[in-house]
DNA sequence: CAACTATTCAATAAATAAGTTGAATAGCTT
DNA sequence: AAGCTATTCAACTTATTTATTGAATAGTTG
């Protein structure tokens, strides 16, 4: 085998990563998994796409070895095959944000319909106002996601319970809200609520896996396995 | 807009770097690339595409914003739009390699045909022979790439001058090559023959985007700009 | 073992992507 | 201004991808 031959075939083969990636279901579809384990019916009731469709799309998955499957009873479970899927994607995703105006618009107009301000902290200022007791740390995934594993010191309180509880929490201290990642948007709309019922309230800019990423604290980490 | 057509939207235009990455030459492009600039015509030379073709596929990577242009006279030279359009593709690499058992065996089988032993160094552990100034460091990429930038301490003996000059080099000394990248051979070919000529020599497993990325020590660093 | 649920497969049509060919364009040189 | 070089574009053909629909399959339950 000649070079010329070689690098066809071994470009050939990575770029099958890439198309595993170039399509917008499974990339909501890796967004989703990395929060945990889903069936079939869940990942298809989540993107809104069909049963059918969205099997497809995890055999292509499949295939490119980004996903894997185990079985409980009826169901069968879909899993990251490791956290580096995420963490590939998650490289094409801050690329992508970094240079594609439309995505950036798209953000920041959907953003601004929640009349929440702007404001956001980070994993590393987090890890700062976690360490010196100054906040309120609430992860408003579903509880599932959370029991999974999450940052420490944060409580659980779904989204779609948010407004119920609300009266639990204190007002003397700033609240930080998070969620999945950066195009969930569970913790927009929980800080959205929570300034207008008079808290303190920010998000965190990106989700449960980075910070998992950046090696900061967590509870019950299960996430990918 | 809701949540669904918003998520629908913005995984659509994030796919699009996915998609642009999506094919095994435009991968290639992007790792010469990351070497410095290129005219259309030679990217077509070292791919193995006809002109046009290679139009093409640049015109791909610059709607998806991964490369721009500059002009020198009639030629037209490509970069790409930054390093990190380098390290999403090198953090898919890796992914890929991790996994796509073809990928391995393909690398793994030409690699046997260059009967060079199979080891390598990599960038933590070639930075400490550096350092106690154990090794002579070979660059065997193009002179143009090594005067656009190189590791710090290298000499420059492009592969297809190693024959002729090989006589410069001391025995006493480990020799340590290093070229592109991982699917580039230079550095393979160099090893290859240096051990055949009895001198002890080894190759470095990246290539020199990966050492700049370490943020160890460079000379000349005009790579991408 | 029959019935059920969850999932996958196969066939189809439509949309998108890739390579070639020849024409057109842009900028430079004489 | 004509001729040249490098590059891009448009049209066409072929290949690949995507979603739908209905059938088939795998495993569980009673």
């Amino acid at each position: 085998m000649n070079k010329r031959e070689f690098k066809d075939k071994v470009y050939s083969e990575l770029a099958k990563v890439a198309k595993a990636m170039a399509n917008p279901h499974r990339l909501e579809i890796i967004d989703l998994l990395a929060q945990g384990p889903c069936s079939v019916e869940q990942l298809a009731n989540y993107t809104g796409m069909s049963v059918a469709n969205a099997s497809q799309h995890l055999q292509t998955l499949k295939n490119a070895k980004l996903v894997q499957i185990s079985r409980s009873g009826n169901f069968i479970n879909y899993s990251l095959t490791s956290e580096d899927v995420f963490f590939a994607w998650a490289g094409l995703r801050e690329l992508g944000l970094e240079y594609n105006a439309e995505a950036q618009k798209l953000i920041r107009d959907f953003r601004k319909g929640y009349k929440s301000n702007m404001n956001a902290v980070d994993a590393d200022e987090l890890a700062r106002m976690i360490e010196k007791d100054e906040i309120i740390l609430l992860d408003v995934r579903p509880e599932v996601e959370y029991k999974r594993g999450h940052i420490h010191s944060a409580m659980s309180i779904p989204i779609e319970k948010l407004e119920a509880h609300i009266k639990k929490l204190p007002k003397r201290k700033m609240i930080v809200a998070y969620c999945r990642g950066p195009f969930c948007f569970f913790a927009d709309e929980a800080v959205a609520l929570l300034q207008k019922k008079g808290f303190n309230a920010v998000r965190m800019d990106k989700g449960f896996p980075e910070w998992v990423d950046k090696g900061y604290p967590v509870e019950n980490a299960q996430t990918i396995n």
